[in-house]
DNA sequence: ACAAGGATTCACT
DNA sequence: GTGAATCCTTGTA
């Protein structure tokens, strides 16, 4: 049966947890995503409607969004939500499990934690990049994303990295203990934690 | 046509 | 903990 990732897009970021997307030799299991809301979500690159950078994000879900950061990452996300909502699921961290030896060789210098430890790390270990936009991921083809075989023991949620608005929306997801999640650094654009909530 | 800024990482200290 | 590297997408003129 297919694996349905049209839910609300926060409920379908904590069933990720745990899942495997495979790129040719080498393969993740997401141990940390991030959600974003689509129109509703300042945060989201969706926010400001349709553009053709975001596109793919307003159809159907189960297909690759990415797109390059701080000119020299290729950060990866989950299209999910109803076709037409623009929600997405950002990869943040996970431990590669296979290829392993081509994860090493793709990534440089790094120990085998942090090959993935980190959206533009994930994306560089798995050889991610614009040319992979769209690419359906729940079909045979050379990017295949599995369902978690066990679901994990503990979630642990809190505010989202790197982001100015909305920060504090606890929509970042992660295996609660596991050695392969990223550091939690707040983006310095974000409010200071104590400024009073304004609007 | 041009300027601005970013879902970050790495090498230093 | 701090700062530099780096280029694509977007908004505005």
């Amino acid at each position: 049966m297919a694996w349905d990732l049209s839910g609300r897009v926060d409920l379908v970021a904590r069933s990720l947890l745990g899942a495997t997307l495979r790129h040719g030799p080498v393969a993740v299991r997401l141990v940390e995503v991030e959600a974003y809301g689509g129109l509703a979500d300042p945060a989201s690159h969706a926010a400001r409607g349709r553009t053709p950078r975001n596109l793919v994000m307003f159809g159907p879900p189960g297909h690759l969004y990415c797109y390059f950061s701080y000119g020299m990452h290729w950060n990866a996300n989950v299209v999910c939500g109803p076709d037409g909502t623009a929600s997405g699921v950002l990869l943040r961290a996970g431990r590669v499990v296979d290829g392993i030896e081509v994860a090493r060789a793709r990534r440089g210098s790094s120990t085998d934690r942090d090959l993935a430890r980190g959206p533009g790390r994930l994306g560089q270990a798995l050889a991610i990049t614009g040319a992979l936009k769209g690419t359906y991921l729940l079909d045979g083809g050379p990017l295949r994303l599995t369902p978690p075989e066990h679901p994990p023991d503990r979630i642990a949620s809190g505010p989202r990295v790197g982001v100015a608005l909305e920060a504090d929306r606890p929509w970042r997801f992660w295996i609660d203990g596991d050695r392969h999640v990223s550091a939690y650094r707040r983006s310095p654009r974000a409010p200071a934690l104590d400024a009073p909530i304004v609007r």
